[in-house]
DNA sequence: CACGCGTGGAA
DNA sequence: TTTCCAAGCGT
């Protein structure tokens, strides 16, 4: 037998989640489609952050054919300021697919959910496990730290090939009456006592079957080699206001970082080549009659994602008499600007205005 | 397979 | 201040 305490590590698991679960929107509902749209929102993002998202989500999108039909301008400002936007067209695709070509019936199979936008190994099996009760591994994060301190697994989690360990012994370790619990057990048990740094073993609930524990150094696993290079880019920002108090907006491209958000005219600074004075770029570019003086600099300020850096310079400037209208950028009111969708370094920017 | 893709909170 | 994230997925 490769699991030894196989039987008494599931039991003490799905009793402990059964006692110290935490009361959490999603798990109120046996909605493939809500819990669905909760797996999404919680892809590399905090409990915390999710609620009012969800809740917010929910209450606009209650069903799967009331997302398949949103407009995708109001979906995103729906999901601004979650980050990984992504998310959200894909989990949209998702959805409308289910609700063509599956009659508004989620999938309860790994084979044909695995193939919707959006759905990975992890979101396959987290919804087929809490919503369809199949007996399927959810491997994420949390997962395969708890795990590899178990089961002292020193393989590195930062390679992508790692996982697949980790699935096959989730596949044997998994309770079969109540694999819902099991799955979500393993991550609240991550999130509450297993945690990266300083883990409560006292208070855990498989603590004797934990073979970390038993050596002395759970906090020394996960092993995970990765290590993030983030570079930075500078830009020019340019507010440009016109004759009727409106601002320039363009929207971004639809593929690609914060893809189809609206923004401010932004010029990258680059030292080589002729065209190192940013408001040239922006007046040969856009082709509005801009004040031939820069104006005064507003803000200066850096945004940090996760794999790289912005720091951004912006300033005021004067258009003469014109409202262009076109699909990817245009003058817009503040009022108008509030009902776009926009990434949380422009909402920066747009508070100065207010 | 390695990398791009957001954000705000914790240590 | 810097680092490392937190219930991953698509390409």
């Amino acid at each position: 037998m490769k699991y030894p305490y196989k039987n008494e590590f599931s039991i003490n698991l799905v009793e402990w989640y059964h006692n110290e679960k935490r009361d959490l929107p999603w798990r109120r509902t046996n909605d493939p489609y809500k819990i669905w749209v909760s797996e999404v929102m919680l892809q590399q993002t905090r409990v915390d952050t999710v609620i009012p998202y969800y809740n917010r989500f929910l209450e606009k999108y209650p069903t799967l054919q009331s997302l398949a039909y949103a407009p995708q301008e109001e979906l995103l400002k729906m999901w601004e300021g979650l980050g990984y936007y992504s998310r959200a067209r894909n989990l949209q695709s998702g959805v409308r697919e289910v609700v063509e070509k599956y009659n508004a019936q989620v999938p309860t199979n790994r084979h044909d959910i695995s193939k919707l936008k959006g759905v990975g190994p992890y979101t396959a099996g987290a919804i087929l496990s809490i919503a369809f009760n199949k007996p399927e591994h959810a491997v994420d994060g949390n997962v395969m730290r708890v795990l590899s301190r178990v089961l002292h697994i020193k393989e590195d989690i930062a390679l992508s090939k790692t996982k697949k360990i980790f699935e096959e012994a989730v596949t044997e370790l998994i309770d079969q009456n109540d694999p819902g619990a099991f799955n979500q057990g393993l991550m609240d048990l991550g999130a509450q006592i297993c945690t990266p740094t300083s883990p409560k073993c006292l208070l855990c609930p498989v603590r004797e079957y934990c073979i970390a524990f038993e050596e002395g150094h759970p906090e020394e696993l996960p092993i995970k080699s990765k290590k993030t290079k983030s570079k930075t880019i500078q830009y020019d920002v340019f507010i440009v206001k016109n004759y009727e108090g409106k601002y320039l907006l363009e929207k971004r491209p639809d593929e690609g970082l914060l893809a189809s958000m609206w923004q401010f005219p932004m010029i990258e600074k680059t030292t080589k080549g002729p065209s190192c004075n940013t408001f040239e770029v922006l007046k040969t570019n856009y082709e509005v009659p801009f004040k031939d003086d820069i104006g005064e600099q507003l803000l200066k300020f850096k945004h940090i994602f996760s794999h790289l850096t912005w720091e951004m310079e912006c300033y005021l400037v004067e258009a003469d008499q014109v409202d262009i209208q076109k699909e990817n950028i245009g003058f817009f009111t503040l009022e108008e600007i509030a009902r776009l969708p926009m990434s949380v370094p422009m909402q920066k920017v747009l508070n100065i205005l207010k």
